[in-house]
Parts: C-alpha cells; structure tokens; sequence
DNA sequence: TTTATATATCGCAATATTACGATAATAAAA
DNA sequence: TTTTATTATCGTAATATTGCGATATATAAA
C-alpha cells in the first residue's frame, strides 16, 4: 500500500490537500517568507539563504510553482521568482473558505 | 537523505509546516467535513463514510489529534470525535497571519 | 569561442507516509 | 462470565518525499 487513494476523494477534497501538503513543509515556508522580503529574487540567495542544496531548493520552487503561488521570469543569466499575489489572495479565501463551512459541531 | 532538515529553520515555520502537513491529506480533509456535519461522530461511522479500513481512519484521527483539531470523549463503548472549535479558529487566525505577513512582492 | 555563472533535471539513497490485516484493549450487553 | 461491538496499536508492504551530487542547459562576460 502507501499510495493515497484520491480516486475516493471528490476534486475539491483533492485539491485543497494539495494545496495544504505543498504548504506543508518548513522549507517552502521559509522560502516564501524570504521572496516576501526581497525587492529581487533569485535561487541562488536562496541556497545561501536556507541552507540547502542548490537542486533541493530548485525542487522546492518547482512545487510551489506547482500550485501557481510562485511565477518566474528569466532576468539575465538568473530567475526572478515571485509570489502571484493573486494566486495567494485566491489561496487565502480558498483556505478560509474551507475553515468558515466546516466549524460547526456536535459536543 | 529523505529526512526534512527541520533543525535549519526556527520554531514557528516548523510548527507552520506541520499543521498545513497534516491538513494536506484527502482523507483528513473529509473526516474533518463529515464530522463537521454530524450531530454525533464516532470512527465506525467515518469507515463507511470514507470508505478506508478503520486501522487507517485511526491513524488519521490520531493525527489530527496531535494539533489538537480534534478531541475525543469516550462515550459508551465508542468514541465522541468532535472538532475543538477554539483550536479551530486559532488556526485559522495562525494561517491567515502567515498568508497576511507574507504576502508582498517584488514584480 | 571560451569561460563563468545560474538554474533545472536526473538518478539515487535515506527516511516518511499511507494503508491494511491481525490483534489487543475496553466497555456494554446477554 | 461470555459475547459482541468499537476503537487503538502493531507490524509490514508499497509508495512518496526529501536531499544531494553530478550533469545538462542557457545566458552573460571575457
């Protein structure tokens, strides 16, 4: 076993793991926080950065591109990754949405 | 490797991780809906509803359990799993600070 | 053209997660 | 006490994720 069984799940419950499980791991959170804080982003400050291995941290961008919250656009000999401010604000309600409709409870 | 390198990164981005980590599982996603609509919710009930073997159901609510989503109250011969509204919207709050703090841009 | 710099991809090893059958533990019911 | 019902835990197999060195690719600089 091991594989997740997402053929069980509907779309929305598929999608919205995703987006949580690519969220999930402190590398992309620090990652996302240090773009927030830099007038110019490029991979390479981020190894220096973060502290991980040039194709680690490669691997990282391309997940969060994945989900569309990072966008790059090749500047020179170096990218520019940025966080899709829309993509982020439609994340946020998505992530409230989910919080709003699913608090009531039984005890 | 294979190991996440946890000991890089501070406190609150590891404890970030961990709750969008455990959100970030179909499976979860439709425990916490189902059980969001119920007036009583017990783990038998969630094995037919989800349609995973209840050894598997356990761990997930044992999971869940572990950021305190959930609380569980024995009630009879089975269990009352409800949803721990306060840690609920704490979370919610916690998530919406991270995507509020994070979110400025460069391009 | 050659060299240097920056990023992406491949392949692999180590660890983590997912799922489930079997079984243990617990409590109500007979 | 024995049986039944409900949930938790253990052990294990399959798959996924993480991380990195090596290498490919692409562009700027020399």
């Amino acid at each position: 076993m091991g594989i997740t069984k997402t053929q069980i799940f509907d779309k929305k419950q598929n999608e919205l793991a995703q987006l949580f499980k690519i969220l999930g791991h402190p590398a992309r959170i620090a990652i996302l926080q240090y773009i927030s804080t830099q007038n110019s982003c490029i991979c390479n400050d981020l190894v220096e950065e973060i502290g991980l291995a040039q194709a680690t941290i490669s691997q990282h961008l391309k997940e969060l591109k994945s989900i569309r919250l990072l966008k790059g656009e090749i500047e020179g000999k170096s990218m520019c990754y940025c966080i899709d401010i829309d993509r982020w604000n439609a994340l946020q309600q998505q992530l409230n949405s989910f919080f709003n409709t699913t608090k009531h409870n039984c005890c």
